[in-house]
DNA sequence: CGACGGGACGC
DNA sequence: CGACGGGACGC
């Protein structure tokens, strides 16, 4: 069932070398090659495996190894661990694409088949107790932590195949390293993003996210430095730049922590519960249109003050407003005619009086970052939209008169 | 008269 | 000769 073969790697014994070896097989379930290579020195070597999948790769790879081994020292003749040492560069492994339901104690149990294992820790979510689908294991010895990584790297188990190499020493300078880059164009690859980015120091891993279904690129993906200076500089060099043959210019930035992304989603929703229903029912019932806007209607919408009950009838279906799906996220509004100095503050407190305000953006000029005209604002409830639209639409916020509606489907593409 | 974003965060 | 899956650094 394993789809792995015990092969030492001597010179991947070398950490400078050990932590960019990949491994993997042509076959899944009967490999009959397995190849490395190492990724800085853009060299790599196959083995042909045709035997047994024990003995054979065995003594085939050790002799092929010899070729670029440099300083193997594999059999008996290293020297004993030193002592009272806290030296873990050789026998700290990082495992990483571990099954999401792999627990501590299995990634113990797994790992101390090759050798005795001094630790083993599983990163879990800090709020959520997720794994992250990564851990620690550290060896006694280093020979078990090659051992370990020859044998399990690569290692299939459910649906991930596990990856296992050695760990970097823990560093500051390698955290915050991981970069969100959206504005992509959809027709970007991998190797062009990582071209892209290359230039701005070493990249440990990138990703661009696709559509499950169509599998059609998103544009926006990510990227990993080695360190974090890499990733600043990344993020002067290239936010806002357009990137060869695009139009458009990228966003770089920091991505999130793997905890705040969990977090994220879980406000807004409950943000939509807490808002809907209590806020209507001390509202009041529709056929009582004295709402708390009528206290002063003057004050927002002089000229329109008595129609703004009329609307209040029924909510409509999604298909009336084209451009607001009927979607947990709300109603949008499409606010027009805003000042160039035009901030966030300005819509919150137009539109906050009229109910709940999910959020609201202010389209800027990239390079100025001055407001282009307009923004949009999003509210929970169409009784509250529909009230903000009657009372703003011609209201003059300075000397320019707004133009308020419904957000409509126009892009520039249109 | 015109004018309708950006985000998206990996199972 | 040939090449790589997927949240990669301690929550």
């Amino acid at each position: 069932m394993l789809s792995f073969c015990r092969l030492p790697i001597p010179e991947c014994a070398d950490t400078q070398f050990r932590q960019f070896c990949f491994l993997h097989f042509s076959s899944p379930t009967m490999p009959k090659v397995k190849s490395f290579f190492i990724k800085d020195q853009l060299k790599y070597q196959t083995l042909k495996i045709t035997g047994s999948q024990q003995e054979g790769p065995m003594e085939n790879g050790g002799q092929n190894m010899v070729q670029v081994q440099q300083n193997g020292n594999l059999s008996g003749s290293h020297s004993p661990i030193m002592t009272g040492s806290i030296d873990d560069s050789r026998t700290n492994l990082i495992v990483n694409y571990l099954p999401q339901t792999m627990t501590q104690e299995e990634i113990r149990s797994l790992f101390s088949s090759i050798g005795e294992v001094e630790s083993c820790k599983l990163i879990r979510d800090k709020t959520t107790g997720q794994s992250l689908g990564y851990g620690f294991v550290n060896y006694k010895s280093p020979d078990d932590a090659d051992k370990a990584i020859s044998t399990l790297n690569g290692l299939r188990l459910q649906n991930k195949t596990i990856k296992v190499s050695v760990a970097r020493p823990s560093c500051e300078s390698i955290k915050g390293a991981n970069l969100y880059i959206s504005g992509l164009p959809k027709t970007m690859t991998q190797l062009e993003l990582e071209n892209l980015f290359s230039r701005c120091g070493s990249i440990i891993t990138s990703r661009i996210l696709s559509d499950p279904v169509t599998g059609l690129s998103k544009g926006v993906g990510f990227i990993r430095f080695d360190q974090r200076h890499e990733a600043e500089r990344a993020i002067k060099d290239l936010n806002g730049k357009i990137p060869e043959g695009s139009t458009e210019a990228i966003t770089v930035k920091f991505a999130n922590s793997p905890s705040s992304t969990t977090k994220s989603t879980i406000p807004l929703t409950m943000a939509s519960y807490l808002t809907a229903s209590p806020t209507r029912r001390f509202l009041g019932p529709i056929h009582h249109p004295a709402g708390r806007y009528s206290l002063n209607p003057i004050r927002y919408s002089p000229l329109e003050s008595t129609a703004a009950a009329t609307g209040l009838i029924t909510t409509p279906t999604s298909a009336l407003i084209s451009g607001n799906p009927l979607q947990p996220t709300g109603w949008c509004i499409f606010v027009y005619n805003l000042a160039p100095e035009t901030e966030e503050n300005t819509l919150w407190q137009l539109f906050g009086p009229f109910g709940a305000v999910q959020s609201v953006k202010v389209i800027r000029d990239f390079q100025s970052q001055k407001c282009k005209g307009f923004g949009f604002v999003t509210m929970t409830n169409y009784e509250d939209s529909l009230m903000a639209i009657q009372s703003l639409n011609g209201f003059a916020l300075g000397n320019r008169i707004l133009q308020v509606s419904f957000k409509t489907n126009k892009t520039k593409m249109m």
